[in-house]
RNA sequence: GCGGAUGUGGUGGAAUUGGUAGACACGCCAGCUUGAGGGGCUGGUGAGCGAAAGCUCGUGGGGGUUCAAGUCCCCCCAUCCGCACCA
């Protein structure tokens, strides 16, 4: 064996030999409990990042864990390798998306080998390729067949200048990032999935996740959004025409003093006709941003259309508003304004002079809204008949008169909006849709399929190549000339499905059902949590999708999910001669102060530029303090990067990279490599002989089986990985100093290396892999199973038990573990501390917690 | 703005069911090892007072419940994530 702990060649050996012998492939076998681990695909970005090899080493330790089970694991990777990232590229380099897209794949494969990650690469899926978009595109016009697909316009950000649609990202401070012309909203015809139809589904079934996170639940649920309320319909004075509006506080409706509509209702357009005010005002909504965030963060504000509305219960008439806070889009496009008890329209009508009717008041106290409305339920007043009514009575009752004069239901809405699929860019799937020569837009024929995405292309740095190339559009159906859509879908569509390819990547349908629902559903799946609304919602709704046309047979796609955080690193500036920020990777900073407590206190670049330091922050470009995995795999050793990815925090909070505490677990590493070649050294040990253990033989043994179950535990139920290295290190600081003189404490120290080494296999296995066999292991470590805990080794004989008087720490007292209460009590009022601290006063209660505590309770 | 999270020594974090706050690790300090050190080993390390034993304080801030609160309840502050065309 070895004396040194040689990382590179021992991680070159072991990953040669997993791919030799195929060590993770994986074919359904019945007679074998299955575990579908899954790790969210990566984009093929160019490199991993720390967030990809933090990602994937979760996934890998619990699918290495769960192989020492004894189960079937499936543990797949590939390509969500659509994208605007690749167009970007394409244009920068002169290049086409593809072939940049498939040196990325090839690039970052061999990065995941390198970090020893157990996947089925027979597997392999990447989302660009025929093989796999022809399934997504087979699927949407069997959507489109069951009614589930509709086209209808919707609102783009267009540049004016060059004649483009842009992505929220290529808007920078409302313009153009490649030519800074202003960004204006286009309403363009563009294709959407029904996920509304499931939105009540969707809502519930979250209450089958109980493997979920609770945080996940509750965003999925609010963005769901589910209300109950009521659709009424206002009439317009003097006209025929009318209007819907939607509210889920029918109660406050007699304090209604006006009502807003959308800058793009047709009523506004309408009444613009007289009004250059409001054309002009209805022009400038035209490009405002529509983004969630962006308006709520904007200044309300309205223009008068001279139009009146008639209250559908008191036919008295308000005035009608166009605001920029009511969206076209969205609901009906109008809401009923009652500024005393909405915030909104109390500030709205304050600022524009509208009457404010308070008819909520607190059930004891006088309504006060001379500061803010008064937002809470309360009782009715000012309101006619409803008057004393709490808010459920009024609610029905208001509900019931306006359902009996025809001018109102009851309706139950949602947050969650359909489903815009369009993308008017190339690097995507083309959707599978065509227009006749008589305008009807049918589904491409299942014979035509797929929609081939042409790769060899040439971007113009603008339009679509298959946009800008008119003949690509050009093709027959049944000898009839047509039009191809040139849009692409979404990019996450193919996302929301290839957990189930996996199950059969090379399947001639879009699935093997019989495959499918043997994997299926993922067991565990791991990935960021800022996909907790979109990407987890559009997975379970496509699962949804595929059981209801026959494909799966299961309603929710993962059992068990968990979000890890991200990664954080220093991030450093210094001000250059233009008063910019130039900021300088961690990578090129030497530290050259610290304070007394070792903080950074004067830092440098290679240049020798004083740098100031901004503490921790989110890796990214913009800060360049991206750490580079393969720096890290190069210098210390994927086991080490593992080792200290996993042991840095739990996996679900921020991460921050410290390379001193790399240094911690490369020298965790070697110590244990150290202790296993000075044991193994000494040659073969004898077998293990329990009964004839002396005291500290049977102490060092409990506390390595109490080790056992602690880790198995922490991996297992609480996925704190941290807390389960933490307790082998411990583990280890002891088994380093135990005696190795006789016989049987060799044999003690057999049987604990060869589980620490199985404890340790799921976060270094190629450390693992090599120590199992210099054990003396015939059969690889992959073949062999998880420790087990000896329940005889952790019985104690005595326990520790902590005395307070008063709740403070007085004594801990060492009872045997079958003490009475009273040997107990005796005991603990005999000891120092509690006599000086109860002394002059009376005990008034002891409470005793077998086993643990003791607290006298003294005055 | 709305929704979700986080906040504990110099630092990352631990404390699993309300029961010893600070496990484990980094850093720092001291000593040993010594041709050398970005090596190895040993010990110390929350703050204040103290020679020590020990005492007091201490988990973002303020209040509360309890024999007992990092943990439960109420209010507040700060930071981070998401908000529908980045993936």
């Amino acid at each position: 064996m070895q004396e040194q702990y040689q990382p590179s060649e021992i991680e070159a050996k072991v990953q040669q030999h997993w791919q030799d012998t195929k060590t993770f492939e994986v074919t359904e076998d019945e007679n074998k409990e299955k575990f579908y681990c899954l790790s969210m695909f990566p984009y093929p970005s160019g490199r991993l990042h720390m967030g990809h090899v933090r990602n994937y080493t979760i996934g890998d330790v619990v699918a290495r864990y769960q192989r020492l089970q004894g189960k079937n694991v499936l543990q797949p990777i590939g390509w969500d390798s659509f994208g605007l990232p690749a167009e970007n590229a394409a244009i920068k380099n002169s290049s086409a998306p593809a072939p940049w897209t498939y040196e990325n794949i090839d690039y970052m494969k061999n990065q995941l080998k390198m970090l020893g990650f157990g996947y089925d690469w027979s597997r392999e899926i990447a989302t660009c390729t025929p093989e796999y978009y022809r399934w997504e595109q087979w699927f949407f016009t069997k959507l489109y067949e069951k009614g589930l697909v509709y086209k209808k316009t919707a609102s783009v950000n267009w540049c004016p200048n060059d004649e483009t649609v842009l992505a929220n990202e290529q808007v920078q401070d409302g313009c153009c990032w490649r030519c800074d012309t202003e960004v204006v909203q286009k309403e363009i015809p563009q294709w959407f999935i029904k996920i509304t139809d499931y939105a009540d589904e969707l809502l519930s079934d979250i209450d089958q996740l109980d493997e979920w996170p609770e945080q996940v639940k509750t965003m999925q649920r609010n963005w769901i959004g589910r209300s109950e309320g009521i659709e009424m319909t206002f009439q317009v004075a003097d006209s025929d025409e009318s209007f819907d509006i939607y509210t889920t506080r029918p109660d406050t409706v007699m304090g209604v003093t006006y009502v807003a509509i959308a800058a793009g209702h047709p009523l506004a357009e309408k009444a613009a006709a007289n009004s250059p005010e409001l054309a002009a005002f209805i022009e400038e909504c035209k490009n405002a941003d529509t983004t969630e965030a962006a308006m709520a963060a904007m200044e309300k504000k309205g223009v008068a259309t001279g139009l009146y509305a008639i209250h559908p219960l008191t036919g008295k008439q308000v005035p009608i508003w166009a605001a920029n806070f009511v969206l076209m889009n969205y609901g009906t496009g109008a809401v009923m304004s009652v500024p005393a008890h909405d915030q909104r329209d109390y500030e709205f009508a304050t600022k524009y002079g509208l009457a404010i009717e308070g008819v909520i008041k607190p059930e004891d106290a006088e309504l006060d809204i001379s500061e803010e409305a008064y937002t809470e339920k309360g009782v009715l007043f000012n309101s006619a008949e409803f008057d004393g009514l709490d808010f459920q009575a009024a609610f029905d009752a208001i509900d019931a008169k306006l359902t009996a004069e025809g001018k109102g239901k009851r309706q139950v809405n949602f947050r969650l909006r359909d489903w815009g699929v369009s993308r008017q860019r190339y690097w995507g799937a083309p959707i599978p849709m065509v227009t006749l020569a008589d305008g009807t837009v049918v589904p491409t024929p299942e014979d035509q399929l797929p929609v081939i995405l042409p790769e060899d292309v040439v971007m113009d740095g603008i339009q679509s190549p298959i946009k800008a190339d008119k003949e690509w559009a050009k093709t027959q159906i049944n000898g009839e000339d047509a039009l191809r859509e040139t849009d692409t879908f979404d990019t996450f569509m193919e996302s929301s499905w290839y957990y189930a390819r996996y199950c059969s990547p090379h399947a001639d349908e879009m699935l093997d059902p019989a495959k499918a629902n043997y994997w299926l559903p993922v067991d565990q799946y791991i990935g960021g949590i800022e996909h907790a609304c979109m990407h987890l919602l559009y997975f379970r709704f496509f699962h949804k999708l595929l059981r209801d046309i026959g494909l799966v047979n299961s309603d929710e796609p993962a059992k068990r999910l968990l979000t890890q955080g991200m990664v954080l690193a220093d991030a450093y500036y210094y001000t250059n001669e233009k008063g910019a920020r130039v900021w300088v990777s961690p990578a090129d900073v030497t530290v050259q102060e610290t304070d007394d407590k070792g903080r950074t206190v004067k830092a440098v670049d290679n240049h020798g530029n004083e740098l100031v330091y901004t503490g921790m922050s989110k890796m990214s470009k913009s800060k360049n303090n991206g750490i580079d995995p393969q720096e890290m795999v190069d210098k210390y050793g994927a086991d080490t990067v593992r080792l200290f990815m996993m042991f840095a925090a739990p996996p679900e909070l921020t991460l921050e990279w410290q390379e001193s505490s790399v240094e911690g677990a490369h020298r965790f590493i070697k110590r244990l490599w150290k202790v296993a070649h000075d044991h193994v050294a000494k040659g073969a040990t004898v077998s293990l002989d329990v009964k004839s253990l002396d005291a500290k033989q049977k102490e060092l043994r409990r506390e390595l089986h109490k080790t056992i179950a602690k880790v198995g535990d922490d991996i297992e139920r609480r996925q704190m990985f941290n807390t389960a290295i933490a307790s082998v290190m411990e583990l280890m600081n002891r088994l380093q100093k135990a005696p190795t003189e006789i016989e049987q404490d060799r044999a003690l120290m057999q049987e604990a290396l060869s589980a620490v080494v199985r404890l340790l296999y799921p976060i270094i296995p190629h450390t693992s892999f090599s120590l199992w066999k210099e054990l003396g292991n015939e059969e690889n470590i992959e073949d062999v199973r998880w420790p087990e805990a000896d329940e005889s080794a952790l019985v104690e004989d005595s326990k520790l038990i902590i005395v307070q008087v008063n709740g403070k720490l007085r004594a801990k007292i060492t009872v045997p573990a079958d003490a009475t209460k009273e040997a107990v009590e005796e005991q603990g009022f005999a000891e120092e501390g509690v006599i000086k601290h109860t002394e002059g006063k009376t005990v008034r209660k002891v409470i005793y917690v077998p086993g643990k505590l003791l607290n006298i309770v003294a005055n």
